[in-house]
DNA sequence: AAAAAAC
């Protein structure tokens, strides 16, 4: 099977052979056919079988008859993610280089000017996530009666977004005769009706799922304490030793882990960026570029980074938490030994991971072998550590819904909040030598105000500004350190200074003027 | 237990 049988226009079929393809993937050979024949598709396949291909060109064939008019695209194509859409619109612009197409990029987190701009024109292909989408759409910038073909990508992904009603909504804008080209992994009952619903005639093509994982991947588990300090040390190990790493994703569960990971790689000496869906989106793209270019050789992310996006040839990856979806660890891993190449996937399991572990080797049938000895479940460990952390939790919710709402109401006031606690955190985070010598640490358990920070973006470029350095350590005035001692290191605090103080505006909170008992086990 | 997505 040639490209060249599937009914592509000329222009597209030389850009496709300038970008170096010969050969279909299975879905592209399936399905281009059809597309280019004006049927609706449904298309079942994962990411990394060569989807977006599969309707990219079919669509750029349909496109060179006709022409764009103001606010009225011809074409939609509805992502999940904003790095996904961002993706498919390099795309476009790739195999569109040969006709002469107006592309618009509609996602949240950048400026409307643009994308304003780009609808006036005329826009032959726009790309979109819903909420987007939707926001243009009620300001009277676009009309949808004009769509020629509409693509539903990761249809699946959608609904477990929620976006599903927004969907619904879309596809009710779009005009009666048009073709709907439609992408699911899977065909759950909900997005079974969507189909029933808003296709006509479809044919679906299916594509087996690729090779599990396991074929190319080397996995394996690694133990750790529960603690945050233990797990990020147990990660700095895992990456010192990894054999042959290029490059890696770290993958944590939470944005506030994200950040926190990030910034202690970073004071680790580690070329690190992160990545996740709070984070401004210009640092969000800058960083998955310098990453894809291999200027940043680690990326620390959340699950935004899991599945679908097309970073080619990570060596490993590593997986700080365990996911709660077992299927998340699968998209997790398959950022590795891609096309073929090895990779490794390390996980760090704790105490608290036994159900979510044991449901990741139920799905992918295997019990993945252990860098040193297994973990031994201890149901009472389990339990004391759950209880602490769900206090901390439930205090963090509860600060966190408070800080939120103060934003609404005085926002100068909770950016100042925001900045001056991270500083604390940036200064107190990291010294596990010092803090686990110290017997009883009453101030952990008492200051979720550690938690109660609202997100805040991790910055790459955190090292070239000095302001967001950590605050200056006063105790070091006092207290002067002796070489050998890591300066910056100040101890996590050890005095009890009553309760959280999150804003350091106008109040300094007693730890600050109090003098620093030394440890005395500190040799 | 989370993340993602509009201001």
């Amino acid at each position: 099977m040639n490209f060249s049988d599937l009914g592509l226009s000329a222009s597209v079929m030389a850009a496709v052979e300038a970008a170096g393809y010969t050969t279909p993937t299975p879905i592209q050979a399936e399905a281009i056919p059809h597309a280019v024949a004006g049927r609706d598709v449904i298309g079942i396949a994962q990411t990394g079988t060569g989807k977006t291909a599969a309707f990219v060109l079919p669509m750029l064939t349909l496109l060179e008859s006709g022409r764009a008019r103001a606010r009225m695209p011809r074409t939609l194509i509805l992502e999940p993610t904003r790095e996904l859409a961002a993706q498919v619109e390099e795309n476009f612009v790739k195999y569109s280089i040969n006709n002469n197409l107006n592309i618009a990029l509609l996602i949240g987190g950048v400026s409307f000017d643009d994308q304003n701009r780009k609808l006036d024109r005329g826009a032959d292909v726009l790309i979109a996530t819903p909420g987007r989408l939707l926001d243009h759409f009620e300001r009277g910038r676009l009309l949808l009666t004009g769509v020629e073909i509409l693509v539903i990508d990761e249809a699946d992904r959608m609904l477990d977004m929620g976006f599903i009603p927004d969907i619904e909504r879309i596809c009710k804008l779009v005009t009666k005769n048009h073709q709907t080209l439609f992408f699911s992994a899977t065909m759950p009952p909900e997005i079974q009706a969507l189909t029933e619903n808003f296709l006509n005639n479809p044919v679906q093509v299916e594509v087996a799922k690729p090779a599990t994982a396991a074929a190319t991947v080397a996995q394996r588990l690694v133990v750790s304490g529960t603690e945050d300090y233990e797990k990020r040390e147990t990660l700095r190990a895992q990456i010192a030793a990894a054999q042959d790493l290029k490059n890696a994703i770290v993958f944590c569960n939470r944005k506030r882990d994200v950040a926190v990971v990030f910034r202690s790689l970073v004071r680790h000496g580690f070329n690190v960026g992160a990545l996740h869906g709070d984070m401004d989106q210009r640092a969000r793209m800058a960083t998955l570029d310098a990453f894809k270019k291999g200027t940043l050789t680690l990326l620390v992310a959340s699950d935004v980074a899991a599945r679908g996006l097309d970073i080619p040839d990570v060596s490993h990856v590593f997986n700080y938490d365990v996911p709660i979806h077992a299927e998340d660890y699968v998209h997790r891993i398959g950022r590795t030994g891609r096309a073929g190449r090895s990779g490794t996937a390390v996980m760090i399991v704790t105490q608290d991971d036994e159900k979510h572990l044991s449901a990741i080797e139920k799905l992918i049938t295997t019990d993945i072998e252990w860098i040193g000895d297994p973990i031994v479940f201890d149901p009472e460990a389990r339990k004391r550590s759950r209880g602490r952390k769900s206090a901390e939790g439930k205090e963090s919710r509860r600060s966190r819904a408070k800080a939120e709402g103060d934003e609404a109401r005085a926002p100068s006031r909770s950016r100042r909040t925001r900045q001056s606690t991270e500083a604390v955190e940036a200064t107190a985070e990291e010294a596990p030598r010092q803090s686990r010598s110290r017997s009883s640490r009453p101030d952990r358990e008492a200051r979720p105000e550690r938690e109660a920070r609202p997100e805040r973006e991790p910055r790459q470029d955190r090292e070239a500004r000095p302001d967001r350095e950590p605050r200056p350590d006063r105790s070091a005035e006092r207290q002067p350190v002796r070489a050998g001692e890591r300066p910056r290191s100040m101890p996590r605090r050890d005095v009890d200074d009553g309760p959280a103080v999150v804003g350091l505006g106008d109040h300094v909170p007693a730890f600050l003027l109090r003098p620093v008992r030394i440890a005395k086990s500190a040799n």
